[in-house]
DNA sequence: GCGAGGAGTTCGTCAAGTGAACTCAGCCAC
DNA sequence: GTGGCTGAGTTCACTTGACGAACTCCTCGC
């Protein structure tokens, strides 16, 4: 593809770096998908500093990727607990591709110290690239980028 | 699963990010996949800083992502190029994951500024969860996160 | 009223990102 | 050879962001 005329401004990939690029915020949403909802946990299981967190949170819940929703355990006073929208369930696969990335680099003997399972069958579930014509798509090298012209 | 318990810190999301979780370190290996290898050219498309862009490419370098490799234009002296490693190449489906996020929340009116096309056949690419017995993997709720013990 | 705990806020410090200016090396024209 | 051009950095002053500890506030149970 011709790189140099395509507006890298409009990217995808920019856009929602500039909404989770920050650090920690992919983390918030790792453990989100784990089930953490309160600060609390999040604070107790990611270690980030308070102000970091409150900023994270905050940020996620204005672009839309998690709600803060009203609770009260019993005997307690009321709370908020931070869930996932739609919008930040569909960040699943790309936890899930950086998590198959770092299993397969980094992990200590290739041991990957979390393994997730097909409810359904107990198979490990890992990304793929397809095409929609039902391909398997093996890099990027079989792919054409094509820029589509903004509208005008 | 017992979150309270799993040992976060050898999470490969979090070494991952530690990897490339930097600001511009993803949208270098984007403009990589595109096809940009001249230290300019990042530059110029990407507009980051000269010292970060610097500071970046060095440690994909040293992180084995990307390679730097001599050539020589004619009647221009040997410069130095950046090369995707096959380390580098497999973060392509995270960034095809992370683009395809953004096509759907971020793009205005729906128009993905880029469209992926397969090769071979002109079907546009996506990425899915699948589990290793072939089904369909929906999103989270479908999937069982074990953590595995650390060894010994 | 008192103490505890969740959920922040404030603050001083330190690291990281930013843009402009400067450097350095080789090639070319003259 | 001299001077200018270009690619690839480096340096610097400045601003922004992250860090950890300390402080606040609110509410519940006692």
């Amino acid at each position: 593809m011709d790189e140099s005329t395509w507006d890298r401004s409009r990217c995808s990939i920019a856009g929602a770096l500039s909404v989770v690029g920050e650090k920690w915020s992919l983390l918030v949403l790792r453990e989100a998908f784990l089930g953490v909802r309160r600060f609390a946990d999040f604070h107790r299981t990611l270690g980030a500093p308070r102000a970091v967190l409150t900023d994270r949170l905050g940020t996620l819940v204005e672009q839309g990727l998690l709600t803060r929703v009203p609770y009260q355990a019993e005997g307690e006073r009321q709370r908020h607990e931070y869930r996932l929208t739609a919008k930040g369930r569909d960040l699943y696969p790309t936890l899930i591709a950086l998590m198959a990335w770092g299993d397969t680099y980094l992990a200590d003997e290739g041991r990957a110290p979390l393994v997730l399972q097909h409810r359904e069958c107990g198979a490990p579930v890992r990304v793929e690239l397809v095409c929609a014509a039902g391909h398997r798509v093996e890099g990027a090298r079989d792919v054409r980028p094509v820029p589509q012209s903004r509208p005008a």
